[in-house]
DNA sequence: TCGTCTGTACCGACTGGTTGGTACATTAAT
DNA sequence: ATTAATGTACCAACCAGTCGGTACAGACGA
């Protein structure tokens, strides 16, 4: 598994890029399911087959591979779940938030209800007793329910909603309503769980549309 | 801070329940907030004040005294939060659901948006990684939608809900928007986010009830 | 074109402290 | 005098982090 003095499985390339991402992959997976405490450094160098001096090479500390970890999730959340829905501007903004609902939804089958959503189980974590992580993640869902809130901000814009709805109160429910079914599916092991809760979620939307 | 082994600050009444009880007591508050695999044995002594021999003279291992708390909680949930608000069969299901909404709300004002929900914390950091502790979670979940269904189901049986509405849904929806709803408010630190999602929730249940 | 020098990349043994858990002596109540 | 309850010393495994050292590529002077 791991890369011998002599076989350069990995060529040999001294390439600095190769083994900080080779820690950053078995760690993201590794904390995914152990979470941060229940992750060891050794669990993370045997998964990668990275050394221990190695490892202190390109990283300060335990806590420093977390953010390493965070920034790398973060990016890749952005890049392939929330705005892939909200590319076109003039599209429908109730249409796209129903599709980051379907995005999350099929993510969690894809993965038969295991691991959960990072954020959600590192801000659980976390939050009450590491500010720098709590800190980090309030950003990041920050960011999500900005994009929600101006999607339904639009909408109402566009009077596809009703002038009562509270575009971020209802980003702000849709985001904890999402990390709480992810949570209830991880525990069920159950996607109906999943099915059931998107499907209220849309009927909720629904309550604020102007039909007539 | 700690029961020196003379002064019986702890009135040395030799009793069996009182130890069991303070270690409970002590891991409950600790591992709220550094969830298990965050509190270690000797945190949960020094916080108890009991001997490590005397601990394993209650408990098989900490794995033991996770389920017993586990219990404890269960009891006081039960006893403190759910039963309270659907005591009244007479009473209308969909106030009684508003009261449960309004006690979680309180709840976590009251902690200062602290510690999130205990089951939660529990059921993202285990889920994946112990099945005994997860099938008790789910257990617990499971009996707090049961109530919610037969609430909503009432409800419909009397005509206050929409025909097209689905109890068991519902009440997994409601489950889980609480849950992340307090995961929310324990990373954001903001009480408001507790109250919006709240509120939305309650229109949310407007939306199946029958106003004609 | 050879040798040396320098900086990057990497290794695994080791350290001090913590972990969950055990062994066993001692105390107090009956 | 038993026995239930408790304290203390101890253990091996594990933890994050450090250390001294090595391998090697490219730069540079001779």
């Amino acid at each position: 598994m791991s890369t011998t003095h002599t076989t350069p499985t990995t060529p040999r390339t001294r390439d600095s890029r190769a083994t900080r991402e080779a820690v950053i992959a078995a760690a993201t997976k590794l904390m995914r399911l152990h979470g941060y405490h229940g992750t060891s450094l050794d669990d993370v160098l045997r998964e990668s087959g990275v050394g221990k001096g190695n490892f202190y090479y390109y990283f300060k500390s335990k806590e420093e591979l977390g953010y390493a970890i965070l920034d790398q999730l973060v990016a890749d959340f952005l890049a392939r779940t929330l705005e892939p829905c909200f590319a076109d501007p003039e599209g429908n903004p109730i249409a796209q938030v129903h599709c980051l609902l379907d995005r999350v939804l099929e993510a969690q089958r894809g993965r038969h209800c295991v691991g959960g959503c990072p954020f959600g189980n590192l801000a659980c974590e976390l939050s009450d007793v590491h500010e720098g992580f709590r800190g980090r993640l309030a950003g990041v869902f920050s960011t999500w329910r900005e994009r929600l809130t101006r999607a339904v901000g639009d909408a109402q814009a566009r009077g596809l909603v009703t002038a009562d709805c509270a575009p971020a109160a209802v980003a702000h429910f849709l985001v904890a309503s999402l990390e709480g079914a992810i949570l209830m599916t991880k525990l069920t092991k159950d996607i109906s769980v999943m099915e059931q809760c998107v499907a209220e979620m849309k009927r909720y939307l629904a309550s604020y549309e102007v039909t007539a």
